[in-house]
DNA sequence: GCCGTTTTCGGCCCGACTGTTTTCAGTCG
């Protein structure tokens, strides 16, 4: 079995002793074998058959058990029987802000219930602000929470998305007759979120096979044709899959369909129809004649564009902009030559500050920067004076070996506290120790929009501040952003001079990439930001490049792609302001 | 359930906030 997955179901273990109510310590010593779990290393039968688990802090006898069951039946029977009894709707309770694993018990077990409906049905019969530890602010807040749940529904974050993708290409790739498979739809167009997986196939031959084949995928359920060339499944944790067959000569036009978005596909319509052409998704026509066109680039110069990238292809207007040659060079992922927020096992990071500057050497990086929490994030084990004073001659040792290699930046997030004021704002030169400063909200987001906004733009009037970290707070999916003028952060950042971090973590992808060109037009930089928590958290990079592309942003305006020098002097100058 | 001992039970990341209470449980980051 994989790591991974046997973590997962250790995780679920945990999660489901809660939902019944059991004693919430015993549900965390599964919460920590799974976390422990996932950062061993080795290959998970192999520890299990080499009886390594016994070394590894955080399991014993019971959680290993479970491990061994897994290793060689690939299922557990505790994780069954807990399973059994849990109605699966709990499981989406638990997402609602202001419920956690007491709270559904109860609900459950006082009220009978047992999913999303049940909840709202006892909200609205008021039923719920009488039960003990409960009362009327509690059940609107859960009917406003259920609101917000209900309208994210059907939509899926990113590396889930795209792991179905990558499954869904490998298999079809596999079928006969299928020559090309490429992913559409919102994912191609980097979303933050998406409804589902698209996928066109090019076929040589019939449809037909490879749609019956589509059907069957193991593990899909509610399958249906759409139209004779298109099928759509249930895949995963629910996610929809749909794919489009077609014939090699209409390939180009049914990507361009199939990405979307509905505005720019009628606005490269409309411009076809303006230059004497029609398209729909079976080709581009002249007259009763097929023009041939192999692959998207040749169908938008041909109707006299630039190459219009998926992520730009939102409102329309970027057709026009195509047409005078005036579109933006998109920063890439291979521009990026280090980032500047990660965590270490100095806060709440996992692994060791050796091992992110090995990581992100790996990875070709010229540069890292740590950015460990600061001491108001307690839970988060921020970092005192005397533990800062350890990291940095810690940095020191490691670039004085190694900076030729891979240089270290001394970082750090320090909290916006409620006032505005930043974590160690009022101890004497802390904060100028540090080569940049990444600013963040981590507590009371409950503020008022202007009270949030005001906080904000206080922090930055600190010259401390480089960087705003993850600025809305939200987390897809999971709990919309605390209120904030966006726009008046935006003005504030670009007087003081402060960027504005692009948190690259897919569950927050935070500031969202609508912002980005006016912000851009202020003339605001940003950081691409992991925010990793270990080695493999560096990858995140990669989300946050999608949200830079759909942002309009180029390699210039973002300070993770600039040499290391340049970077330096920027850092310097901040310091200087 | 696991850990770590002043070695066999008591404590478990920790402090703030919220909405309940009327002194605190539950949730969150």
């Amino acid at each position: 079995m994989d790591k991974h997955a046997a973590a997962l179901i250790i995780e679920e273990i945990g999660t489901l002793m809660e939902l019944q109510g059991e004693n919430p310590f015993r549900a965390r010593a599964f919460y920590n074998a799974a976390r422990a779990l996932e950062q061993v290393e080795g290959e998970f039968d192999a520890l299990v058959a080499e009886g390594k688990l016994e070394q590894v802090r955080g399991f014993g006898p019971a959680t290993i058990a479970v491990a061994r069951e897994l290793a060689e039946t690939g299922a557990s029977s505790v994780h069954h029987e807990l399973r059994s009894r849990t109605p699966d709707g709990l499981f989406d309770l638990l997402r609602i802000p202001g419920l956690g694993a007491k709270r559904v018990h109860l609900l459950h077990t006082q009220l009978g219930v047992e999913s999303l409906d049940d909840l709202e049905r006892a909200a609205e019969e008021d039923r719920i602000a009488s039960l003990p530890g409960f009362g009327q602010r509690t059940q609107a807040k859960l009917l406003e929470g259920i609101a917000y749940l209900r309208s994210q529904m059907g939509r899926s974050r990113q590396p889930e998305a795209w792991a179905i993708a990558a499954a869904l290409t490998e298999f079809l790739c596999a079928r006969a007759g299928v020559v090309r498979v490429e992913i559409a739809g919102e994912l191609r167009r980097r979303l933050e979120t998406v409804r589902g997986v698209d996928v066109v196939a090019v076929v040589s031959e019939q449809a037909a096979p490879v749609i019956t084949a589509f059907l069957e995928i193991p593990g899909a359920r509610g399958g249906e044709r759409v139209g004779a060339s298109g099928a759509r499944v249930r895949l995963g944790d629910g996610i929809e899959a749909r794919l489009t067959c077609v014939p090699p000569d209409a390939f180009a036009a049914a990507l361009l369909y199939a990405t979307g978005s509905d505005a720019h596909v009628a606005a490269v319509v409309a411009r076809a129809e303006a230059q004497g052409y029609r398209l729909n998704e079976f080709g581009l026509w002249r007259g009763e004649e097929r023009v041939p066109v192999s692959d998207e680039a040749t169908l938008y110069r041909v109707l006299g564009l630039d190459y219009i990238e998926p992520e730009l292809r939102e409102a329309g207007f970027e057709v026009a902009l195509a047409a005078e040659g005036g579109l933006p060079t998109l920063v890439a992922l291979t521009d990026l030559r280090g980032c500047f927020h990660c965590h270490t096992s100095y806060s709440d990071g996992r692994a060791s500050l050796t091992e992110m500057a090995m990581a992100a050497k790996a990875r070709g990086w010229r540069y890292l920067g740590i950015a460990d929490h600061s001491r108001a994030a307690a839970y988060a084990g921020g970092l005192s004076v005397e533990q800062i004073e350890r990291q940095h001659a810690e940095i020191d040792a490691w670039n004085a070996e190694h900076g030729h290699e891979l240089w270290l930046f001394k970082g750090m997030e320090t909290d916006i506290l409620p006032d505005g004021r930043l974590d160690y704002a009022d101890e004497e030169d802390v904060l100028g120790r540090f080569d940049y400063v990444v600013g963040s909200v981590h507590s009371s987001f409950s503020l008022s929009e202007a009270e949030m906004t005001q906080r904000i733009i206080r922090a930055m009037e600190d010259p401390h501040l480089t960087l705003l970290g993850h600025p809305t707070g939200r987390l897809l999916l999971g709990r919309e952003g605390y209120p904030i003028d966006m726009d008046a952060v935006i003005d504030a950042a670009a007087d003081a001079g402060v960027g504005i971090e692009i948190n690259a973590n897919p569950n927050r992808l935070d500031m969202d990439w609508r912002h980005w060109r006016r912000a851009k037009e202020r003339g605001i930089l940003t950081a691409i930001n992991p925010d990793a928590h270990s080695t493999q958290g560096l990858g995140d990079v990669e989300y946050g490049i999608g949200v830079a592309r759909k942002g309009w942003l180029t390699a210039a305006d973002v300070i993770n792609t600039w040499p290391l020098d340049e970077v330096r002097r920027h850092f310097a100058e901040g310091r200087r302001r």
